[in-house]
RNA sequence: GGGCGAUUAGCUCAGUUGGUAGAGCAUUCGAUUGACGUUCGAAAUGUCAGAGGUUCGAGUCCUCUAUCGCCCACCA
């Protein structure tokens, strides 16, 4: 990382800082009254950023009430609420410096800007974090502490990391009105959470099922579809003798209530075998009856054809199970541990009861063969355990199930009308009502949805939105009640489950601004005057490709069904930040990136600029501190250039405006071209190639070629070509800086607060350069 | 198994509707006491993965192939 061929000792080669205490610099401009004796050092980002972040927040412009007159027309973002799990990281700092980007150049061009910002509690990933920690320090689980005391603990660990997620924020200069800040398990949150349920249970779309579901035996809890991540495992595949047939398996230890083999009705191998035939045969625990069943299910080709089913315990055998109406059985409970189906292998843990259920086997003659196999196991992507699959009962959102929506804005879909919840994800997207950069993630998008199965949205852990529903048992009688608040009667007791965190983070766009509150369900539009009428939709959702489906098609789903308008008009999707070796960062590697160390090594502005030049949409981008470096020289090279435009025009007239000399003029207009380009930029999300034009050209342009032309002239005796100079360097400049502020707002606030200017205001809220 | 993306200078990547190949970092040579301790100028390095096609013209559009990466999937 550090130059090695920089031998000059004064210099930290980690940092390219200058080290303090050298006045060198203060005798070269001594007689100049407008440079300020700041610029007498290099562009100092540690002593500037506080200070100048501090200036904004007092200024108040970070609420759109606040800003002036000229500020009329919304343009709205919701911050993706980083998880409370820990602390920020490079991909959040990415997301952070495109959406302050995104936010400070509307403000600029004069929109209303509201950035709402805020934090998720992350059910599952938050409570097994803390879980993990409670296990190492004192050796307890959630359940030696009780529920109540649980949540205590998970309060006040998500307290800390909310706090150094807020202060990460600010420190990378998120412009944020923080006034409106939202936590998806706050006291308003719930509210929407147990209002959208109400709605959608009352409507039919939230169901609870007696269904095989995805069950992570580790963190005691179900987890959707979307939550399972797929591991490769090296293991044995075995073939049993099951009376006539041979058998295949992967999973001995399932096999105990396997009392049906099926097999498909084309298959000539077995044509002597009838379906619903009795088949009496010898297995693990002694003799059994088995009933042949015949299936199309049934791939002729894999293993012998022939396989036996365990329903309860595999989402296709429940599948076969439903279509021949058989019985199910549960063999393994929900710590991993055999049932007393097993017999002798009762309350042993299936991964200790394999080898032993096919020794036994082996012994009782029945193994045919064992080859070594490869497959993909499902684990559950926050505690890593295998998942088993069980018959519960769960809820779920229906997303194939036909009803009628009440209101609605979007195009193809009056109100009124039959859909279906996947229907309204889809539409939306394929009529370009929602615009996703880049385009092709339409594909991804599309191709989710259709294999789209309904949403298992309860969890068996603690902290979380509390199922809003009740029970009570009388006279053997079950009653089920929905409401907003609990029913009043004796003996009700509430659902223990918690939701999916995705479902309260569904509702974000919206639950953010208001609803349900702010929402007239008699004529389906928000109230006039409320933020929910002033900001929702959204204008722009700026995400990780990652959680394109966890968060971002059920927001559609969210604000579509209860609002009926689309949550946001823009997706941009930006890429997974990885290390210089192309890694994801991950605490195994321990490559990661703090963003503060970023800033207080480099400077933010240069963090920010290093992160956005070359991060194209929708592909991974390779951090590396070389990229960073280079930032922090434009940075100071950003200072010096103004410094000298500035020593050169204490004999300017600012109000004057000078016949300008056919070469200024041609520069003039160079810069006019410039704008018109990073404006079209700016308009089309293209932030990666106009921060990289921006670079090159007050590099390249201003300060290599007409700032050094200019020095002919500025030190010439021609007066009226130096008035033309004075005011084309001067224009130039502080047209330029304000192109700047949205990628790098710290240093060219600090230059603009040392300017000669009359009507000072923050360059924050100065409008953006008009193109000619 | 299905889908998506990538392949451009030594490295990291841009290249917007097709019009003479670009930047940063690294390298080499030179300059630099009137902004720049983080400066400037110049140089070198590319059959734009490969093959075919469309076109007056292709890094860019189409087809196929290869390699890498990612996502999805209940093959027992």
């Amino acid at each position: 990382m550090t130059n090695e061929n920089n031998a000059d000792p004064r210099k930290d080669t980690t940092t390219g800082q200058v080290a303090a205490g050298d006045d060198k610099k203060a005798r070269i401009y001594p007689e100049s009254k407008l440079v300020h004796e700041k610029f007498l050092k290099p562009f100092n980002a540690q002593e500037t950023e506080a200070r100048i972040y501090k200036l904004w927040e007092d200024s108040g412009y970070f609420n759109p009430d606040n800003l002036p007159a000229r500020h009329q027309t919304p343009y709205t973002i919701v911050l993706p609420p980083p998880n409370v799990t820990g602390i920020l990281h490079m991909g959040h700092a990415v997301a952070i410096t495109l959406e302050d980007i995104m936010i400070r150049y509307h403000r600029m061009q004069g929109f209303k800007t509201l950035w709402l910002p805020g934090t998720d509690h992350a059910a599952i990933a938050t409570q097994s974090k803390v879980e993990k920690d409670i296990s190492k320090k004192e050796g307890k689980t959630r359940y030696d502490l009780g529920r109540e005391e649980m949540l205590k603990r998970i309060g006040e660990f998500v307290q800390g990391s909310h706090d150094t997620i807020i202060k990460q924020a600010k420190t990378f200069g998120a412009s944020c009105d923080w006034s409106r800040e939202a936590f998806t398990l706050d006291d308003k949150r719930n509210f929407a959470v147990r209002t959208a349920f109400k709605a959608m249970y009352d409507d039919g779309l939230i169901y609870r099922g007696h269904r095989i579901v995805n069950w992570d035996p580790k963190g005691q809890t179900t987890i959707s579809d979307d939550e399972i991540v797929y591991v490769e495992e090296k293991t044995k595949f075995y073939y049993f003798k099951y009376g006539p047939f041979v058998i295949g398996t992967s999973r001995p230890e399932t096999k105990f209530g396997d009392k049906c083999v099926v097999m498909h009705p084309d298959d000539k191998r077995y044509s002597a075998y009838k379906h619903g035939q009795e088949i009496e045969l010898e297995w693990i625990n002694g003799p059994i009856k088995a009933v042949v069943i015949k299936d199309e299910a049934i791939d002729m080709a894999f293993g012998t054809g022939v396989m036996t089913i365990t329903p309860w315990h595999s989402m296709e055998d429940f599948e076969i199970a439903r279509r021949h109406n058989l019985d199910k059985e549960q063999i393994i409970d929900k710590y991993g541990k055999l049932m007393p189906v097993a017999g002798e292998f009762a309350g042993m843990k299936i991964t200790e009861a394999r080898q032993k259920i096919v020794d036994k086997l082996q012994a009782k003659g029945l193994v045919e063969k064992v080859e070594d196999y490869v497959h993909n196991v499902a684990t559950a992507e926050r505690t890593g355990g295998m998942i088993e699959p069980q018959i519960m009962n769960q809820w779920f959102v229906a997303v194939n199930k036909p009803f009628i929506i009440k209101h609605s804005q979007i195009n193809g879909i009056p109100a009124g009308s039959t859909i279906t919840l996947k229907d309204l994800m889809s539409k939306v997207v394929l009529n370009n009502q929602i615009e996703i950069i880049p385009d092709y993630f339409g594909k991804t998008y599309f191709h989710w949805i259709e294999k789209l199965n309904d949403w298992c949205i309860s969890r068996q852990i603690w902290y979380g939105h509390r199922v809003p529903v009740w029970y009570r048992n009388i006279n053997g009688q079950e009653e089920v009640y929905n409401g907003l608040e609990a029913p009043i009667g004796e003996g009700w007791t509430q659902d223990e489950d918690t939701l999916d965190t995705w479902f309260s983070s569904a509702l974000w766009t919206f639950s953010t601004l208001g609803w349900p509150e702010a929402f007239d369900s008699t004529t389906g539009l928000p109230k006039p005057g409320t933020d929910l009428a002033l900001f929702h939709p959204t204008q722009v959702l700026e995400t990780g490709y990652d959680i394109l489906f966890f968060w971002v098609a059920r927001m559609i789903l969210m604000s579509g069904y209860h609002l009926g308008t689309i949550p946001f008009s823009k997706i941009y999707l930006h890429g997974t930040v990885r290390d210089n070796q192309g890694r994801k960062f991950s605490k195994t590697l321990n490559n990661g990136v703090d963003p503060m160390e970023v800033s207080a090594k480099f400077g933010t502005d240069a963090g920010r600029m290093g992160i956005v030049i070359g991060n194209t949409p929708g592909i991974d981008f390779k951090f590396s501190e070389d990229k960073i470096r280079a930032q922090a020289k434009f940075a100071n090279k950003i200072w010096n250039a103004s410094r000298f435009v500035l020593s050169n025009l204490d004999d300017f007239d600012f109000s004057s405006t000078p016949e300008l000399t056919e070469e200024d003029q041609k520069s003039m207009d160079e810069l006019n071209t410039f704008i018109v380009d990073i404006t079209k930029d700016m308009d089309e999300y293209r932030f990666y190639m106009a921060s990289d034009k921006i670079y090159n050209y007050f590099w390249h342009d201003f300060a290599d070629i007409i700032i050094e032309r200019s020095k002919t002239t500025i030190f010439g005796q021609d007066d009226k070509a130096k008035k033309s100079v004075q005011y084309m360097t001067w224009t130039i400049l502080t047209t330029l800086l304000k192109v700047i502020h949205p990628f790098m707002p710290f240093v060219t606030e600090e230059i603009w607060s040392l300017l000669p200017l009359t009507n000072r205001k923050l360059l924050m809220i100065e409008e953006w350069p008009k193109q000619k």
